[in-house]
DNA sequence: CTGTTTACCTGGGGGC
DNA sequence: TGCCCCCAGGTAAACA
């Protein structure tokens, strides 16, 4: 599931082939896909150049010459990759994007169809992320952003981390993973944390995923980069998708919980 | 206002 | 073989 290490991967893809590529066409095979009218949405990308690419959260930012963003978000499945011009479609490709000067396709692929495609006005960036009540960019938030809105969520820590208003970029597979690299139980309530704590957990939720972008994400079923490629951090996973396995400090088995309505691994020894 | 639950979707897996 | 049900989880909307 595409959380930031893997959109953060998508933006680099896209960055090394698209820059100042003009599109020339765009064919939308499922019109839900785009939020409000098509044409319009047409209208704006066709013979415009992709000026530059952004990411902020799990959100992906297409900046147009002519002031335009086009706003993706991949939610579960979603896939936006290169592919051979001829390719034929099948029937989970939703958009299909072509360019001058390039000799591939850009393909949208999405098989529960929870993504979207939102066309905004690039002066419009800061209202679109307030609107979205999106907290600063897991990578580069503050420690000071990221205490307070902690410490006002009366929720799990997991359910914080998760909160996309809190944090914006984590999602339920590096939230595990945080949680167990600091031993902290994710139903650990975040007004209890010191600072000391919150400091140490920050420096987690930034390294694990510098460490998951530089494997070019988590691949469990669907997610591929914009060459195709599956991520390869799933082979460091501490905890995910890891119950009944030695937990790798202690050997403890994992165990498999729900918390904040989503699947939760903890190493019930660790993380107390 | 905050926090909780449900809806959106499809495919895969278990039970029978 | 196939049907039924549940589960996966990011976000928005409905609800308490």
């Amino acid at each position: 599931m595409p959380e930031l290490p893997e959109v953060e991967t998508v933006a680099n893809g896209l960055s090394n082939q698209l820059l100042n590529k003009t599109i020339h066409n765009v064919d939308v095979h499922l019109k839900r896909m785009v939020h409000g009218f098509v044409a319009p949405f047409k209208k704006a990308l066709i013979n415009h150049a992709i000026t530059n690419i952004t990411r902020h959260g799990k959100y992906l930012f297409l900046n147009l010459e002519n002031e335009k963003t086009v706003v993706v978000h991949l939610r579960m499945t979603g896939q936006l990759f290169f592919a051979p011009i001829d390719r034929e479609k099948d029937k989970h490709t939703h958009l299909e994007f072509y360019f001058d000067d390039l000799n591939e396709k850009l393909i949208y692929r999405d098989i529960r169809t929870f993504g979207r495609f939102t066309l905004i006005k690039s002066s419009d960036f800061d209202s679109y992320i307030a609107d979205k009540k999106l907290g600063g960019d897991a990578l580069t938030i503050s420690k000071k952003e990221f205490a307070g809105s902690l410490r006002k969520k009366k929720i799990s820590l997991k359910g914080a981390l998760l909160d996309q208003s809190v944090i914006a970029g984590v999602g339920n597979i590096y939230a595990d993973e945080i949680l167990h690299k600091e031993k902290l139980s994710p139903v650990t309530s975040p007004i209890s944390l010191s600072d000391e704590q919150i400091t140490s957990l920050l420096k987690s939720v930034k390294s694990i995923l510098k460490k998951a972008v530089l494997r070019k994400g988590t691949t469990f079923s669907d997610y591929v980069n914009s060459y195709g490629e599956k991520g390869k951090f799933q082979l460091s996973l501490k905890v995910y998708n890891r119950q009944g396995l030695p937990c790798k400090n202690c050997k403890t088995p994992i165990v498999k919980t729900k918390v904040a309505g989503r699947g939760t691994y903890i190493c019930p020894s660790c993380q107390r």
